[in-house]
DNA sequence: TATGAATGAGCCTTCATTCAT
DNA sequence: CATGAATGAAGGCTCATTCAT
């Protein structure tokens, strides 16, 4: 401790001009990376693109060396995140050979481990708060994601009901039952967690609440179950009808 | 399940257009219920509050008689619109008689007609999707709605499990199961939905989609569950694994 | 010159903060005069629509309430300073008795007053300088005024021929060497004139060149004319092809 | 008139094209030639840099190599392109034996050859149009080709009055007569019709026009026209007050 | 020397907000 | 109170110019 260091301690505000890298190839992913983090957390509109540029640490002009515009920027941020991974998923569900209980908690950890949990998620959170703003991107969304997406889960809830594992429920109902919690999630986690701190019976564990739904959905759709819950069900329509 | 409320539900839209009569107290609301639509449609930095006094039918000058800015209006908005009938409801939940199975159910179609058929669902979207932008909005949402809405929740499932309706589950966890498909609902109904045609397996029908879910998570609850699904999660878990 | 005005003399900064002052209808044009001067002395792009603005005493979001972009603002003024004079022009011509030598220099004395000598001219040069980058108003002009304009005057020389007058020239050669004049003055007006100043022989005093090109001209056409040009033209001709 | 100068006039565009061969001598010829047939069809400011340098097939970057700035680009274009044959043609019309007619006739169709046909008279449309952008660039025109030019011309003139060929008319004055009808051409060669299709009346052969105006311009000049203008002249002006 | 990625000042345009009428 | 013309700060985008390679 005797002996300090009298090596210019770098200050912070960095004294050198900032170095005027060449970095063609790094910096599409390096502003979508920025933008990514900007668009799910203010927003499109409210996003600036030279706060894109300063978060990427280029200047605003580089940005539209590499998008024509801010709109194409969103797309390609869009695009560049939406990977679709429902081949392989497709794949991995051709060879499984579980019970397809396994199969759809299997399929909600992957979700998690693959797309829940990283930034892609954003991506969802964005397009469905923004939609109406770009229908082109929402038109875009739905046929390259959402509605493989669901044929992927619809696969597998009809293969339970086929080797009788699963009541005989309408698969494109459950497919929505699988998705929600899905939807849910990633909404917590970019809408109201980030701003407001959540705790008690609003916070979310992702993970625990994934496996609690997996078990809930399973038990649900299980062929297995002795109560008869239809009487019940007519009951309570007759009796929401008669309030509507 | 026998008494039911059957207290005056106030509508909401005046039906009697009051063209003629315009008199100032109407104003803030008429704003407001303008101000909502166009916020729900196109979120807050993209709407005009010139377009809200256009369809409120006063110029420009005289939003801002009533609302000293932008961000005044929204939360005014948010605040008018966010309405807890978790006191009515609460009152009901004890005096309900009938399973907890037809509380659940019955608690969700409820919902679905006093909030997520009307306009007040819009608020829901909203908040959601610019909650990052308007901490305080959330926060005061999280205040007045979610807690008292996930408390009631809360000791709906409670009472399934004390009474051993339901299996022990994790309380805390199955609030978001029940919350899930609400979120849901709003999001595909103010989000997709009005921009894109969603067909065939992403189409949805939220009453048939709620009845559905209720039937599920019932099921999924219920303690007359003869499966063990607990070693068949242990089992799913390490698949997932295996495939990571 | 003993009691001297005690009144607040203005300074010449103006104390007071700039008036805002409702003039709706006089906007546009007010607009459009300060647009005129600054397109004619600057070309399009040069001119920055802040300093149009400015010159008419508003602000820069005041010109986009009256017009909705700066292509528009140029537009506009050039609509706005092409006056069809050419019915009331026609009508002149179908009721003149006189020589069609007077006709003629009636014609370009007329042209000078109303439109040479008046902004509008700058409207020419504008449109020249500028054709290129709209081809819009390129052929805007030459309907609206360069086919009336050209046809009015070709009419006017074929009266000349018909009744004698006049040498039997090519009647839409002529109509040049009747423009061609009009052309330069604007040029020279708008164009070296106001920048360079330009003396001895190059000056130019438009309403002494329009006299003098009258003479030249009526004299050029007259079919009183006793030398015989076209020996020497073809000869002359045949010089020019040599050398090419 | 016999004797005409036959001096090897010098091609301006080398013919073979040394793709190949890139010396960089070159460079700043090849980058001036891109600039001016540019800057002619869209004027200074609308010309990008980076469209001369892709033009003149080199980077951006190298133009300014050659160049400091757009500015001195475009004058080293005006300054190279300004070519004064003045010497030349002074020389030539020294030597000139024939007629004065004859003289004015051959000026005009060498000028045509020499100037108005070739790329050269892109710079006096560029001059005129940005005149009052670059005064230093006017200034420059004005000295080196217009008062050379016009004091050419005024020679001419002068000696075809001195030699009673011509009427005595105001030498000044007549100057103009010569020059309008090349601005004229230039003008709407590079103006107005390459971006509209001229037919009919406003087309514009521009050879057929020079031997037209060169025949307007002798017999309007010659001494030997027998009828008296001043008393039509008075006359007309008279109407034209009594029409204005 | 040549390149072209990077820069940033400047421009057109929007829109929340003000204020004279 | 109501209006809507006027304002000006702010943002998207361009392009002349610089500079590391």
């Amino acid at each position: 401790m005797t002996a300090l260091p009298t090596l210019p301690v770098p200050t912070d505000a960095d004294p050198q001009p900032p170095k005027r890298e060449r970095r063609k190839d790094a910096r599409p992913s390096e502003l979508m990376e920025a933008a990514l983090s900007l668009f799910v957390e203010k927003g499109f509109a409210a996003t600036r693109v030279e706060e894109v540029a300063q978060r990427a640490g280029v200047s605003k002009g580089t940005l539209f060396l590499y998008f024509p515009s801010k709109v194409d920027l969103f797309k390609a941020v869009v695009r560049e995140n939406i990977v679709g991974r429902f081949d392989e998923w497709n794949e991995a569900f051709e060879r499984f050979e579980g019970s397809t209980a396994d199969m759809v908690r299997y399929c909600m950890l992957q979700w998690w481990e693959r797309i829940g949990a990283t930034q892609a998620s954003g991506i969802t959170k964005l397009v469905i708060s923004e939609a109406s703003l770009f229908p082109e991107i929402a038109n875009f969304y739905r046929d390259e994601v959402i509605e493989p997406g669901s044929a992927l889960i619809r696969r597998i809830l009809q293969r339970g009901v086929s080797r009788g594992e699963f009541r005989a429920i309408d698969p494109d109902l459950a497919v929505h039952s699988v998705v929600a919690p899905m939807i849910f999630i990633i909404l917590w986690k970019h809408g109201m967690g980030p701003c407001c701190q959540l705790s008690g019976v609003a916070a979310l564990d992702p993970l625990a609440f994934i496996h609690h739904q997996a078990d809930v959905l399973i038990h649900g759709l299980s062929a297995q179950t002795a109560c008869a819950p239809s009487a019940t069900s007519a009951d309570s329509t007759t009796l929401a009808d008669s309030h509507g």
